[in-house]
DNA sequence: GTACTTTTACTCGGATACCGTCTGTCCGAGTAATTATGG
DNA sequence: CCATAATTACTCGGACAGACGGTATCCGAGTAAAAGTAC
């Protein structure tokens, strides 16, 4: 039970998108790149976050990627969403039912208390977006490595038309 | 991101042994008879609790398993645990150090929120117990049928000596 | 009847096979800006 | 100079290979009660 990579790649790569001026997109070479993962299969994660709406994608020549929504809509919940899927952590297999030989499925010991508990995880995952965690980059980062990233993106983002 | 059955099967192996009396033992057999699952591989989760000192094993003719703790000191979470091991549910691949080059591991971002998530995950995991649940079970199931599994482990339980 | 041996019915833990999912790669298709070409 | 065609550099999504972990099976070893055996 380990959360996909997938979800971290997605949280670090909309991060990087935020920096992008509006308009502006960039390729999923580049994104990739800055991750250090394997290109091909980030492509891939970012094509989930665009179906999740939370990225829009330009195609074409100076095509890429940027954020469909404002930073303060983009809860970290809506990125694990867009790449776990919305399946819960539990689910029963009937156990308890075929043990009791009960007939209907009234109530589920297990269910009801482990449903209880995610909601509590994923509450937490709600509180926080996109521009919260940025902001907490900006207090904590030094301002060197972070203005770096930044002068990295402004070079390889391409403006479209 | 999906918990084991094994879970499952825990927690409703060590609800049936609590129906148990004082230093009665059931078999392995007969458990995963009653759970519905493969028995061989309920076993390897029963063999799992034992060695996370939820249960105790007896060995030989007319051995079998119990409890080792009372009721109420098993919570939901330590058969978790006993199962899936401690790792927790996210771990960080070092994205955000690359990204922006940072040589010490000062802040991990995302690490820390997720920290915070399980943590609030697994409060809820350690307030119930075996006993709540017991409990539960006697309010809200038919006593028919729960007399009826009583029923069949007192008729398969075996005393020691 | 007592001491000893064999049988029996369990647990223990390692080795291994199976299978589903996550990770990673590849390719053809679609798209749009740029460049090349022809008049 | 303008219109059209070819090139280029992207995304899109499906198909598929590989790795990994959970599920499941099997087996030899250990253990202890019960049954059998010898005296």
């Amino acid at each position: 039970m380990q959360m996909k990579t997938g979800v971290e790649q997605s949280v670090y790569a909309i991060l990087l998108l935020n920096f992008l001026p509006p308009k502006a997109v960039l390729s999923g070479e580049i994104i990739s790149k800055q991750l250090g993962g394997s290109p091909t299969y980030i492509q891939k994660i970012l094509r989930k976050l665009v179906n999740a709406d939370l990225l829009i994608s330009v195609p074409g020549i100076k095509g890429g990627f940027r954020l469909k929504k404002d930073p303060e809509d983009i809860r970290i919940y809506d990125v694990y969403l867009a790449v776990e899927g919305k399946q819960s952590l539990y689910s029963s297999s009937g156990i308890f039912y075929d043990m009791l030989n009960l007939k209907e499925k009234d109530i589920c010991l297990l269910s009801d208390l482990m449903e209880e508990a995610e909601s509590s995880w994923q509450s937490i995952l709600k509180r926080e977006t996109i521009a919260s965690l940025s902001k907490e980059i900006n207090n904590n980062c030094p301002k060197e490595n972070l203005q770096m990233l930044k002068n990295i993106v402004n070079e390889k983002m391409v403006y479209k038309g």
